[in-house]
DNA sequence: TCACGTCAAGCAGAT
DNA sequence: ATCTGCTTGACGTGA
């Protein structure tokens, strides 16, 4: 069971995700802010490795504009031996990564242009997991997208677009709940179809649900990770009190994650923390796993 | 140095 | 019609 927080670390005075405008594009732009990111990233894996924090999501932004047509630099190859260094790092320190394309990533839509968009998208996702030499258990997590009025017409174009993927995303591709539109069930079913492991998230799944019997939640999303992928991967949040349902917390609510982890058991997890105080709450849950002797054998 | 208008991209739901 | 949230402010011009 490892534990993780996403994209940004607060502590150490250097984010990985310095991107530019789209107007101020040039080569040198772009490989001067890359070299940035790296070095960044580089830098959080480093305090994560020394924290005992093995599960990290890389953000979407470290390559600014590398699915855009205006860039025709070739980052792969400029950026080949800095990617592979990463990458030798994190599987010395045995840990796992994932990445989340954000919102404009819509593999059933409707537009055309907005699903060639999303999948050279997906396609930079996966180079970069690729550049590093990550198995296929480093995930790239997708929500099924828009329901434009039909549910079942959205679901079979994703399915469609799916089938037509290149490999490389194929096998790195996971499907996560969302809070109003595809809730686990949903995800369940589909992954039936084109046996793709579902990732779960206990915040929209609290928001959006059916009802289901939570061990059997677990059970189910267990069964559609195989060996090749890895434990499953799970989104951990709570309701930021005070704030509008949905919203992320601040901090990790320490009671509201014990009695998550408690109601995982016996199956085993890693945890993507999407608390917004990040590295700190990773912390904290951390401690929470090692003080309790319950938790031990799930490590 | 700082204020503030705007930023590549989609969609749904609230106002 | 317009705004907001999503995982999240921050870029960069103009004064």
């Amino acid at each position: 069971m490892k534990i993780g927080y996403p994209c940004i670390n607060w502590s150490i005075g250097c984010k990985g995700d310095r991107t530019f405008r789209l107007k101020s594009y040039s080569e040198e732009k772009l490989i001067e802010t890359v070299e940035n990111n790296l070095n960044c990233l580089e830098k959080m894996l480093e305090y994560n490795f020394k924290n005992n924090i093995l599960f990290f999501r890389i953000t979407s932004d470290l390559i600014p504009f590398a699915s855009h047509p205006i860039c025709k630099f070739d980052w792969q190859d400029y950026f080949k031996d800095k990617f592979q260094d990463i990458g030798r790092h994190i599987l010395k320190y045995n840990m796992r990564i994932s990445m989340h394309p954000d919102q404009f990533i819509v593999l059933n839509s409707k537009s055309r242009k907005v699903v060639e968009r999303s999948i050279a998208e997906l396609y930079y996702h996966s180079e970069v997991l690729d550049l590093m030499k990550l198995k296929n258990d480093s995930k790239i997590q997708l929500h099924i997208g828009g329901r434009y009025d039909d549910k079942n017409k959205s679901i079979s174009r994703f399915i469609d677009e799916f089938k037509r993927l290149d490999d490389k995303i194929k096998n790195r591709l996971v499907i996560e709940n969302d809070d109003h539109i595809y809730n686990l069930n949903d995800c369940l079913i589909l992954s039936e179809k084109i046996d793709i492991p579902v990732l779960f998230d206990n915040f929209h799944h609290l928001i959006y649900n059916n009802n289901e019997d939570i061990r059997n939640c677990y059970k189910f999303v267990n069964e559609t990770w195989n060996d090749e992928d890895g434990i499953p991967m799970i989104d951990y949040s709570s309701q930021k009190p005070g704030s509008k349902i949905g919203s992320h917390a601040e901090n990790i609510d320490l009671l509201d994650f014990k009695n998550f982890i408690e109601k995982t058991e016996p199956f085993n997890f890693d945890i993507m923390l999407e608390i917004k105080n990040k590295e700190k709450s990773a912390l904290k849950a951390i401690e929470i796993i090692k003080n309790d002797v319950r938790f031990e054998k799930r490590q």
